[in-house]
DNA sequence: ATGGTCATACTGTTATACAATAAAACCAAG
DNA sequence: CTTGGTTTTATTGTATAACAGTATGACCAT
């Protein structure tokens, strides 16, 4: 018998997955108040139950609420994508470096970069980031650490939101299978400085393209005005 | 008027603060398993209220559960303790490097260096280790980001509860309050990757004493062998 | 305008019940 | 005595209903 750890479902779970889905695909936009007894009735589903999947999308970071509140999809501030973008360095370079020490090179990785090799620079935005995604998670699951998995869970989510939001659609495939290609290799060449700088550098060029969009949206809406103080949570 | 923003506790804040307390103080001790009714009739309050006090302990990593058994608290094996200091170091390295970079000494970690020099060497371990706590977190408060916070928080609860069954009396106040001051003097000094190894060996040195305390224990319990995989989780 | 009261909608909490699951006890053959 | 299946029981997961506490805005009086 093999001991093939199958998955259920709870209610709960469903509901928060299919949320997390419809704040990710902008049917709930930054800004937005969900309301327990709306939620309730669109789910069919006991408040009780809504409380407990609205919990977890608050740790994941993709809902937010003060006490007695409704809870409100967050809209990022500049700061908070700063925030993100070092934590995220932070962890990742750890990674690099983990899996570099112990020679490891994670098969669901190279996966990943092979699927992004496949695809042709016209094919959807999701499925790229779907793939950049299990990329990464490749990695984190790799070094088995448990504590930075669950880190990198809970900010995943957020920088997920943010890219929703901050992304134009001009990624390209090509450049971005070339660039975890190159991270990749510098695992594998085992020098560990070079696979931490590697990450660096491919974390931060994800971090200007990000950046360069805000700036965009920003001039787009308010033209003139330079490096003012737009979105971030004036209407919170 | 002073915008004090103040603190009020819900229900279920105050049952998850009580048993958490009761975990770190021993009342329920690894391996021990607490059912829903119990709690609730022993808190008097609703079942409910007890499930969503259980959730935020589960994330703090001081309970665990699979689905549709009850929880327990954890006994952390070896790789547990190693991979908890392994991220903690992660983290307050970074930590270290923030504030140096940004040369800002938090007043909470001086205030805290000084109840710890204070105290003679009779004095309690547990008022020793909340030192130790005010100190870490004052530093972690002070980077302003609240990733690395909520990391901070996620880990240090694992890492009490590590400390509480893993440490020997013999905490020495005045040893702890001179590493302490070290650290924050390396802060001070401005020079980043000084007070990065400072830290570094702050922690390392917290390890090899966890550690020690570890074999000792396992000594006294099996003794003759060495290094044999005992307490582990066994018995859960 | 200013300040106070009230109405309303929502969250926080409690109570109760039932369905689904897991573990133990039990029983029945082989 | 062991294997395999059945029943029992304790416990979690989910559902329904109600009420109390809080925040917010409308309304009113000054």
């Amino acid at each position: 018998m093999s001991t093939h750890k199958l998955r259920t479902v709870s209610v709960v779970e469903a509901v928060a997955e299919q949320l997390s889905e419809d704040i990710f695909n902008g049917i709930y936009r930054p800004g937005d108040v969900l309301t327990e007894t709306q939620l309730s009735e669109r789910f069919d589903v006991p408040r009780q139950t809504i409380r407990s999947a609205i919990v977890m999308l608050l740790h994941d970071g993709i809902l937010r609420r003060e006490r007695n509140k409704s809870v409100y999809v967050p809209l990022f501030s500049e700061d908070d994508i700063r925030d993100l973008f070092a934590v995220r360095r932070l962890v990742e370079m750890e990674t690099a470096r983990i899996l570099c020490s112990r020679g490891i090179l994670p098969e669901g990785a190279e996966n990943a970069v092979r699927s992004m090799e496949r695809l042709s620079d016209e094919n959807s935005c999701d499925e790229l980031l779907k793939y950049d995604y299990q990329f990464h998670q490749a990695l984190i699951e790799a070094t088995g650490s448990t504590r930075l998995q669950k880190f990198y869970r809970s900010i995943s989510s957020e920088m997920r939101l943010a890219l929703t939001y901050f992304r134009s659609g001009d990624f390209s495939p090509s450049q971005m299978a070339r660039e975890h290609r190159e991270f990749l290799d510098a695992i594998r060449s085992g020098d560990s400085s070079a696979a931490v700088k590697a990450c660096q550098i491919h974390i931060e060029e994800s971090e200007t393209f990000v950046n360069q969009t805000i700036h965009a949206q920003r001039e787009r809406m308010n033209p003139g005005r330079m490096a003012a103080s737009m979105p971030d949570e004036a209407d919170l």
